[in-house]
RNA sequence: GGGCGUGUGGCCUAGCGGAUAGGGCGAGAGGUUCCUAACCUCUCGAUCGCGGGUUCGAAUCCCGCCACGCCCGCCA
């Protein structure tokens, strides 16, 4: 509604300016919306005269005046009462009356739905969200990814899409036969069977942990040469084994398969467990393994090289060359230009003689061992997400530090001809301990498990002490949606790009600006609804009984669809969340300010004001995947 | 060395071309016979990393520098 009144008032900025006698385009985002409070503002401001005032070499004040007028005289949109013009920027000032009826009838009228939009030709989008590796547990960077993408791909849904959350598994590939190859040596059933994670973790870190040992002790000068030679015999068997071991399972050989099938569904079901308790699924769990084992990537690489877009090296290797200038905006169809040719690749490598000393990036999509790599398999997966999934858009919520990789896969896509879908890479920022960066491999990881545990206790104490006519047994229920609050605010609402230095006790904190916060405001108005006995009808409502603080909640709650579309534009849903605070910093204030059951002249009309408020909360928080309590 | 990203009050952080830079934590002062004080109101506190430039207008765009993080593997 505020979105189809800016538009309009874009509309009539444009003809205004024109009647007005200047030629001048005028951009969509000229049109702001502004605070309710502020009077000299109004609700949606303009600063064209500027721009036009120092091209005509005029006053802007006189500009704005003028523009103004003729705005006035075309006639204001519907919801507009006035325009006013100060320092030179023109101000539009809502019929408040009109706007407080509009905004409740709206939220009255489509109740869940509201701040949602349907579209004639969604699109389909198929993401890559929280994606952990089997055999190793779930940690706060995949707990930052699963929150994230679930928030963003419920505001994707919300938006009109068809999303598929695709949780794409890393199941496949050398480290798997490195695992193999301990577990064949050193597993132990009993120790399996009892936690099949942390023994598989355990194998996996004792592999890379004894690796890199005796690549320090070979990099040392031996003592003697017989000692040097059985070290890197020593650090060669394992190795080759455990590449042998993954060859192995890309042939399909039983044994093989058959421990990696028992490691990934023990796995997949410790971490379903985990999804559980986060409210977070998925539409598929395709995995890496899935492309290998059912052709895709042998038919990605023949593509490759039947379109001549990918070259072989000198052993068996192919890859597809990218250019130092391809990099750049390859993920959107409309801007993207590679050169998908061979012939800068071929006089590059004539020059410098081998592929690696060659100027150009060689994507890899198949080793010299004839195996595949994460690379071969994300073209692979854009494969299958173009051909069967008919996906419009192919999504990554992946960390940073893979930002080139993805722009490499990006080009290197585009080379292979998969123009009409739109690649997008959603990236986080990093996850580090106050004691230094994370590492599965040295063992240095906070868990998800540790997390919730540690948020649920805080929330269950908080609870107890401060919680009202809560029976015992319904603590452990609201102290776990607290705790969810909590660690879900704080993941989404903190810009996606920055890095964060986790710190539990901060991130498990029920005070200030958090998820709890904002649940608290919403059981505040549920509390109130309560005692009433019923939320009177949306046509009886006087707009005349309102006063500023009320108008500022209803300006609030009209803002509400816009925030969506922001978040659908930036594939981000941290302006929801932050949206959600300020509401709730609103909602408290007024809730301060006015009486509402017992006002004596609004009494209705705040009721209903209360209704609309809780049922915004419940969309949004519901979309963060934040559940709402009726009492705390 | 090259590429990408980040730098906003003591701390965390929003804003990313428009009118006095918005929150939170911390510090200080108030507020509850009344719909949940997990709250509200007020005060203190910012050369928006530094230096240039573009613009009527720059925290926001461009260039240089500094600091920090990440990437630069036939690992994922």
């Amino acid at each position: 509604m505020l979105g189809a009144i800016k538009r309009e008032l874009f509309e009539g900025i444009r003809v205004a300016v024109g009647d007005a006698g200047y030629d001048r385009d005028v951009e969509p985002s000229t049109v702001e919306l502004e605070d309710f409070d502020d009077e000299e503002k109004g609700e949606f401001s303009s600063a064209v005269s500027f721009a036009i005032a120092a091209d005509a070499g005029a006053n802007p004040m006189a500009v704005a005046e003028e523009i103004a007028d003729r705005h006035r005289e075309a006639g204001l949109p519907d919801g507009i009462a006035s325009v006013s013009v100060e320092n030179g920027h023109i101000n539009y000032h809502l019929d408040v009356d009109q706007m407080a009826l509009r905004t409740l009838s709206t939220i009255d009228a489509e109740g869940a739905a509201y701040g949602t939009r349907d579209r004639d030709d969604p699109d389909r989008i198929v993401a890559d969200v929280s994606s952990p590796n089997i055999a190793k547990p779930l940690h706060v960077g995949h707990l930052r990814n699963t929150i994230l993408s679930d928030a963003l791909m419920n505001v994707l849904e919300a938006r009109g899409h068809d999303v598929t959350r695709d949780n794409h598994l890393g199941d496949w590939g050398t480290q798997f036969g490195n695992l193999l190859h301990e577990y064949v040596e050193f597993g132990d059933e009993t120790a399996f069977e009892d936690d099949p994670i942390a023994h598989l973790l355990e194998l996996y870190q004792q592999f890379e942990q004894r690796d890199s040992m005796l690549e320090d002790v070979e990099e040392f000068d031996a003592v003697t040469d017989a000692f040097g030679e059985a070290v890197a015999e020593e650090r060669a068997f394992h190795v080759d084994d455990g590449k042998e071991w993954f060859a192995r399972l890309e042939r399909g050989d039983e044994q093989a398969v058959e421990r990696w099938e028992r490691f990934r569904e023990a796995s997949i079901e410790r971490f379903k467990r985990v999804y559980a308790e986060l409210g977070v699924d998925f539409d598929l769990w395709l995995g890496e393994s899935f492309y290998a084992r059912e052709g895709w990537n042998d038919r990605v690489v023949e593509k490759a090289l039947d379109e001549d877009v990918a070259m072989r090296g000198p052993d068996d290797s192919v890859f597809i060359p990218i250019y130092a200038d391809e990099y750049g905006e390859a993920g959107d169809p409309s801007t993207a230009a590679v050169d998908a040719s061979l012939d800068r690749a071929r006089e590059l490598l004539d020059e410098a003689g081998s592929v690696a000393d060659a100027d150009f990036d060689a994507f890899y999509i198949v080793k010299s061992d004839g195996s595949t790599v994460y690379g071969t398999r994300d073209l692979a997966t854009i494969e299958y997400r173009v051909s069967e999934l008919g996906a419009d858009q192919s999504v990554y919520v992946v960390a940073s530090e893979q930002n080139r990789y993805f722009q490499q896969l990006f080009v290197a896509a585009r080379k292979m001809g998969y123009d009409d879908v739109h690649l997008e890479h959603i990236d986080y920022g990093m996850i580090s301990l106050p004691e230094g960066s994370m590492s599965t491999r040295g063992g240095q990881i906070v868990t998800v498990r540790e997390v919730l545990d540690a948020a649920r206790e805080r929330a269950r104490d908080i609870v107890a002490e401060k919680g009202r006519d809560v029976a015992e047994e319904g603590i452990d229920t609201i102290a776990r949606k607290i705790a969810l609050a909590t660690v879900k605010y704080g993941m989404v609402a903190s810009n996606r790009g920055k890095d964060i230095t986790f710190d539990i006790d901060e991130a498990v904190s029920l005070e200030g600006d958090t998820g709890p916060y904002v649940q608290y405001a919403t059981t505040r108005a549920y509390s109130i609804l309560d005692a009433a006995e019923t939320v009177p009808d949306v046509e009886g409502v006087d707009p005349a009984a309102f006063n500023d603080t009320d108008h500022n909640l209803l300006h609030h709650l009209g803002r509400y669809p816009l925030v969506l579309g922001r978040c659908e534009e930036r594939y981000d849903a941290a302006p929801l969340a932050r949206y959600l605070l300020e509401l709730a910093h609103v909602f408290n204030s007024f809730y301060h300010k006015n009486r509402v059951l017992d006002a004596e002249d609004a009494a209705a009309e705040r009721l209903v004001l209360t209704d609309a408020t809780a049922q915004v909360f419940e969309n949004g928080l519901g979309l963060l995947g934040i559940d709402t309590l009726a009492e705390m």
